[in-house]
DNA sequence: ATAATAGTGTCTCTAAGACATTATATT
DNA sequence: AATATAATGTCTTAGAGACACTATTAT
């Protein structure tokens, strides 16, 4: 028997197969706190709980576009940040069935996420605070996550922790123009400590990764910073 | 219907499903250069080429111990590092059917690998070269790995480059006692250049993690140097 | 003795933290 | 004028690279 002949006759249901899911973690800014998107669960198991927006991965999508796709369908947003985190496969973390679950790991500055209907109570963003990664509800009320949910997030954060210094990760929690302040910032908010102002400007402008746009923020009872954007793919 | 009725009745042959597999990105260092483990398909598609060992992940297995028995029955290993790399899901990687593949990513001391019969064709060292991220045959011939695995072995030679300052990557590739000059030797080859010896020294003792041994390596024609060892989980 | 590496000391350069000073907008 | 932050300069400290020097083993 050759090759093809061989991929002929395979039969793919000789063996039993887990199920393959995608779960989404947004995680954005607001408040000098880091939030992370949730959306409650409109079947069983778990049902009127909050989760990862997540979905089956049909046979048809590579696990990226599953990702996008709930990204655009249970989020409505545009292209940011959208990466691979981890894949958690434990026997019984569904208890409908074998569920291995491929995690995505997204960014989004909180502008972005403004026009998403608060009243449809498909989005809970919740505070996170460190030191064990928690998740609580804006009324300071601890959530318990369903499935693996809470390990998923905690995994995320420390992603996010572990590329602040290195990649992209801080600008695309920023809209497209922005004043050193709010990056440092962003900063902050991910270290969860306060940074040296002199030495971040110089560290940040060093890199020669940012473009100064001439133009100046406003609306503030002092004075005004420069507004810098990020270079295009230098 | 409450939630155990609804997990009682629920079906899990209703969607069709991808199959699930482990690969195993074993590397180790011979001769001043990485080296990955391959061996020869028993099995159509790609029957008699070298490719990264693996296994489909059965129903009541984690990811993690489905990947640790890869790294028994195909390499017959002793604990070491391993830890999950990336998961490789495109629809047509597999020209069976679709098959989403859930990476690892293992380290061994070459003297761990000793044992493993050359003879058997079983295991096929190849160096490896940075530029691309080729693989090669220990006569010097580049191969082409089947499925996406080049690309899986780009993948893990990144990882362990990027893991090598913080992590204790660098020590899952020597024996227990080793000398600084064999912790050099590691770094100087994953980075692909040579380091400063001095501030090596420096960097490596002031980190606290390395305890010397009282003992002195030996058999070398030169002045011997202590050995050290890795402090235990500080 | 010679060869080859072990291990250390010195000098320089760079980067970051601490602290202070001026500059400039809104109220 | 008062206030809050922008933006910059100075001083100090820590770490790494370059280079050189001595120490120690096998042959």
């Amino acid at each position: 028997m050759n090759e093809s002949d061989f991929i002929a006759s395979y039969d793919p249901s000789a063996f039993e197969r887990p199920s393959v899911t995608v779960d989404l973690v947004l995680l954005t800014i607001r408040d000098r706190s880091l939030q992370v998107l949730l959306v409650e669960r409109t079947e069983h198991p778990f049902i009127h709980q909050f989760a990862l927006p997540g979905s089956f991965v049909p046979m048809d999508e590579t696990l990226d576009e599953a990702a996008q796709r709930v990204l655009r369908d249970k989020a409505g947003m545009p292209p940011t940040f959208l990466e691979q985190l981890y894949t958690f496969g434990d026997v019984k973390r569904d208890p409908r069935m074998r569920v291995i679950s491929v995690a995505y790991f997204a960014l989004l500055p909180h502008s972005a996420l403004g026009h998403i209907d608060p009243d449809h109570r498909d989005l809970a963003t919740v505070n996170f605070t460190d030191g064990g990664a928690g998740v609580f509800t804006n009324d300071g009320v601890r959530l318990t996550l369903p499935f693996d949910h809470g390990q998923i997030v905690a995994t995320a954060v420390d992603r996010l922790r572990a590329k602040l210094d290195w990649s992209d990760v801080a600008f695309a929690l920023l809209p497209q123009e922005f004043t050193l302040r709010e990056l440092q910032e962003v900063h902050e908010v991910i270290l969860g400590r306060p940074l040296n102002k002199p030495a971040f400007r110089t560290r940040m402008l060093g890199t020669g990764r940012l473009e100064p746009t001439g133009r100046q923020e406003s609306g503030h009872r002092f004075r005004p910073a420069e507004l810098y954007r990020l270079k295009v793919t230098q």
